[in-house]
RNA sequence: GCCCGAGUGGCGGAAUGGUAGACGCAGCGGAUUCAAAAUCCGCCGCCCAAAAGGCGUGGGGGUUCGACUCCCCCCUCGGGCACCA
């Protein structure tokens, strides 16, 4: 009997699947077809254990449906633009052309070894010319279509070295490299226009049935679309109207002052002239550009001395203020503040001895706010105070109603949908990114590059030993002739976001090397992505990102209408979590480390190096840049790839994270040896007569395990059926049945295991004569006959606690079931002679007496 | 701060509103062995000497004949917050 040796299975089978072409996907025979699609990496330098949890997933799902019938299409890539590689060709030197590809290459070699039956002669990488070439080809097309444009915005500032960050560059308001304070800067940037499709995707959002509730929320909430009021406060002596736009437009008569942002006209025109206001805009333009870190600033005003009227009462008059929480970006720019009804309004006006108003109070204990504000949900009558539309018990929505239609009436505000949804910025100053294909013209403006110049390509001979754009200091790659004056002119050097790279490259898999973005005849049959499987990190922007570029690519003619919505069932899965181990440099700043170099004991964890001390971070999702990442190859090595694909899938939920442990591992292999031995002996066993009994019980546990497994594959219960492929190996061990009812169990096994362990399963299958591979074989389909129990097992609850049990005929009658319940010995004595309150039997389910 | 999730034995977790703890790990006991590894068999939520019984799904309330599951409040942890990908 051959022993389990992973080391010669894994290899061969991987081999013939090559051979055979078992995983190129093709459009012939007919059949339906199933385009899975787990997201893409970024190609970080090496695999971690969360990649492997991530495509055994895509895997299992692949190898399911090609034995179901299907044309599958699982294609992998890289997500390869982004900023670790200037990072890196800054910290070690290089390039980051050569560190991406070769970590590619790097990657590459580590997953063929996992038996991923993917098609690997579609993989691209978003920084291949052939791809991003395409990319700049599309943004050509949306500038035609205005899905483009430019303005200015925000970004974050480092002022000593004179570039700009990303939010993660920035560490409590400063400058990763320098340690100087970042300031807020305006720079003129593309955007894409995703705020015009507000509504539709929206809409659309009610259609995304497969899609896991919490992520259709999240966008929704996104998107945040709102029903308010908009109108102008008219100026007094020397200021100007100020327009205004609120939800909460019925609280109006409790406007203490008007707000208005730093960025907003009126106070960038002040700061001209007054000082003060200058010096406020520079205080406020500290720190980064998050929302969080708006949202968390003390919030801070400045009193511009202006003065506007109240739109209902001409002689009084309110303050304008500029405050720091106020966004240009949302609404106008511009708010009324009511301290009464929200808190932050509150807590600005206490701190800036602003009055405050009630303008409605609860109807039952009728208090004045004092520090804290009373806002109820709008859906709750509350009594309004002298309501100018003439309310007294209403509810808030009501309330904002009614006083949409007054102001409408009156003429002085209309009723204004808006949404939060901001439009996309796309400029990044970087090298490692797509070059935004357009030239500026002194005489021309701003034209785009002829199609027939694309790819405009990255320049190779580039350093990163100064701060900043190396394309912005590339004079041969920047000066460059008008397209369409033919005069001198200069290129963009701004290159695109990496989201951009990550929005349409499902579409590209469907025929990555076509000479234009898609082909409609590859777009048409393949799309949409029937299962995407990704992060639930990716909630909102990639998915949401990629909903409006699909969009945009259909106007463009790149992607049918059907295609619009491109990802017709999504699965969120968990992640795989570390503790972090950090150290801290002469500065006081972070140096991360690999779990593999640090001791951990109960009193606490050191390097293992230097003995130094490290301080433990609690888990978080493996980061190549926190070092908290798990290895895989090494378990590949020790026990095969068939462990590591069932112990990341054992076990935990795939949607939930999971703590990553070095054991369990081993428990793992020994189980896929056990299904080995079993299978060995089985084939080596000779024909024999069972008894019946005995081959009718094990052909049940075989039926039961299709059902279950197969239930478990189509809803991603990937722990549930490894559980019920335990169950079943455990059946068929202890099983007496004769050996040809056994070897077909055996089989059926190894079908059931196979889009989870395909080397194994193939080894066993040819072990007990299956025909061709077992990647090919028909799906076992259950028969339902042999899935019904004759009888079952009642719990006899008392007062619902179970007490006792009875064995029936599965479809003994209600009336028997009563009676049979009635004369248990545990309710007889329970009872003690008197009548039960109340007989509650769920036939086949469950009896409770209530005494 | 705002939005969205998650919390069940020593551990990972199972459970259409119907027997809480399937399956696995660890642990304990046994068989086999000169011995060990491997393998096989059994036990295994907590309290109580055991039985009977009681308690038990982050905490507190509620709905229900019956709640891990539904509702309300709270705590802790995780994800996202528009330039990490």
């Amino acid at each position: 009997m051959s022993a389990y040796d992973t080391k010669t299975i894994e290899p061969k089978w991987q081999k013939a699947w090559d051979e055979a072409g078992t995983f190129v996907a093709t459009k012939e025979g007919g059949k339906p077809k199933y385009y899975v699609l787990e997201m893409f990496p970024y190609p970080s330098g090496r695999i971690h254990i969360g990649h492997v949890r991530n495509y055994t997933m895509g895997d299992v799902i692949a190898r399911y449906k090609l034995s179901t019938g299907h044309n599958v299409l699982h294609p992998m890539g890289f997500d390869a633009f982004g900023m670790p590689a200037e990072n890196a060709a800054m910290a070690i030197g290089g390039h980051p052309k050569t560190w991406t590809y070769e970590n590619i290459d790097t990657m590459v070699a580590q997953m063929k070894p996992l038996g991923f039956g993917l098609d690997w002669s579609r993989m691209f990488a978003t920084c291949d010319p052939e791809y991003y070439g395409q990319q700049q080809s599309m943004f050509i097309d949306f500038l035609e279509k205005g899905l483009v444009y430019r303005k200015n915005a925000t970004v974050n500032w480092d002022p000593v070295d004179m570039t700009v960050l990303a939010n993660e560059q920035v560490i409590d308001g400063k400058g990763w490299r320098s340690g100087a304070e970042v300031v807020r800067r305006e720079l003129t940037q593309w955007f894409f226009k995703i705020s015009d499709f507000s509504e539709e995707l929206l809409d659309a959002i009610d259609g995304l049935d497969n899609w896991p509730a919490k992520v259709k929320l999240m966008q929704s909430n996104w998107i945040g679309k709102s029903r308010g009021l908009q109108f102008s406060f008219e100026g007094t002596d020397g200021c100007q109207a100020i327009e205004v736009y609120t939800t909460r437009p019925d609280t109006l008569m409790g406007a203490s002052f008007v707000g208005i942002s730093p960025d907003h006209p009126i106070a960038k025109e002040l700061a001209e002239t007054n000082p003060d206001v200058a010096a406020f805009r520079a205080e406020v333009a500290k720190g980064g550009t998050t929302a969080e870190a708006l949202d968390k600033a003390e919030k801070l005003g400045l009193d511009t001395g202006l003065k506007v009227k109240h739109p209902l009462n001409p002689d009084w008059v309110l303050p304008v203020w500029i405050a720091n929480f106020i966004l240009m970006d949302y609404g106008t720019g511009a708010i009324f503040g009511c301290p009464a009804h929200d808190q932050r309004d509150l807590d600005f006006c206490r701190k800036y001895a602003l009055p405050v108003i009630d303008t409605f109070l609860a109807p039952e204990n009728p208090m004045p706010v004092r520090d804290e504000a009373f806002v109820p949900p709008k859906t709750e009558k509350v009594r309004w105070l002298n309501h100018f539309a003439g309310l007294d018990l209403a509810t808030g929505d009501e309330a904002i109603d009614a006083t949409i239609d007054f102001a409408e009436k009156a003429g002085w505000g209309k009723g204004v949908t808006n949404y939060r949804l901001r439009d996309w910025g796309l400029s990044r100053q970087r090298y490692w990114g797509c070059p935004i294909p357009v030239i500026h013209c002194d005489d021309c403006g701003v034209v785009p590059e002829k199609k027939e110049n694309l790819p405009v390509e990255l320049p190779e001979d580039v350093t990163f030993d100064v701060p900043g754009n190396p394309l912005d200091r590339h004079p041969t790659w920047r000066d460059c002739a008008c397209p369409s004056c033919g005069k001198p002119a200069k290129r963009e050097t701004d290159t695109m976001d990496t989201f951009v790279d990550s929005s349409w490259y499902f579409a590209r898999f469907t025929a990555p090397r076509a000479t234009t973005p898609t082909s409609m005849e590859d777009a048409e049959y393949w799309m949409n992505v029937d299962q995407y499987i990704g992060g639930i990190e990716h909630a909102i922007l990639h998915l949401l990102y990629s909903r409006f570029f699909a969009r945009a690519m259909h106007i463009c003619g790149h992607l049918p209408a059907s295609a619009i919505e491109p990802f017709d069932a999504l699965f969120t899965q968990g992640m795989v979590t570390h503790a972090i181990y950090v150290t801290r440099d002469e500065n006081d700043r972070p140096v991360y480390h690999f779990p593999e170099d640090v001791e951990v004991h109960e009193s606490g964890a050191r390097l293992g190096a230097t003995g130094q001390e490290v301080e433990i971070i609690p888990s978080a999702k493996m980061s190549k840049s926190k070092k908290n990442v798990v290895d895989p190859v090494a378990i590949i090595d020790q026990y095969g790839a068939d462990t590591a694909r069932w112990f990341v899938l054992s076990d935990s939920p795939p949607e939930r994270d999971v703590e990553w442990t070095a054991s369990g591992a081993e428990a793992s292999a020994k189980h896929l040896a056990r299904v080995h031995r079993i299978a060995s002996e089985i084939a080596n066993a000779s024909d024999n007569e069972g008894n019946a009994a005995e081959d009718q019980d094990l052909m049940r546990a075989t039926h039961k395990a299709i059902h279950d497994v197969t239930m478990g594959v189509d809803t991603f219960g990937f722990n549930a059926a490894i559980a019920k492929l335990y169950a079943f190996t455990n059946a068929l061990q202890k099983s007496k049945a004769s050996t040809p009812t056994k070897r077909d169990a055996a089989k059926t096994l190894a079908q059931l295991m196979a889009p989870f362990t395909p080397h194994l399963s193939e080894e066993v299958w040819s072990m007990l004569g299956g025909e061709g591979l077992i990647a090919n074989a028909q799906w076992p389909v259950a028969d339902e006959s042999l899935l019904v129990e004759d009888t079952v097992t009642l719990p006899i609850q008392i007062n619902g606690k179970r007490r006792a049990e009875i064995s029936v005929p599965k479809d003994m009658d209600k009336a028997e079931v009563e009676k049979l319940a009635l004369a248990n010995d545990a309710v007889v004595k329970a009872l003690a002679g008197g009548q039960p309150k109340k007989l509650i039997v769920v036939p086949g389910r469950i009896v409770n007496v209530v005494i």
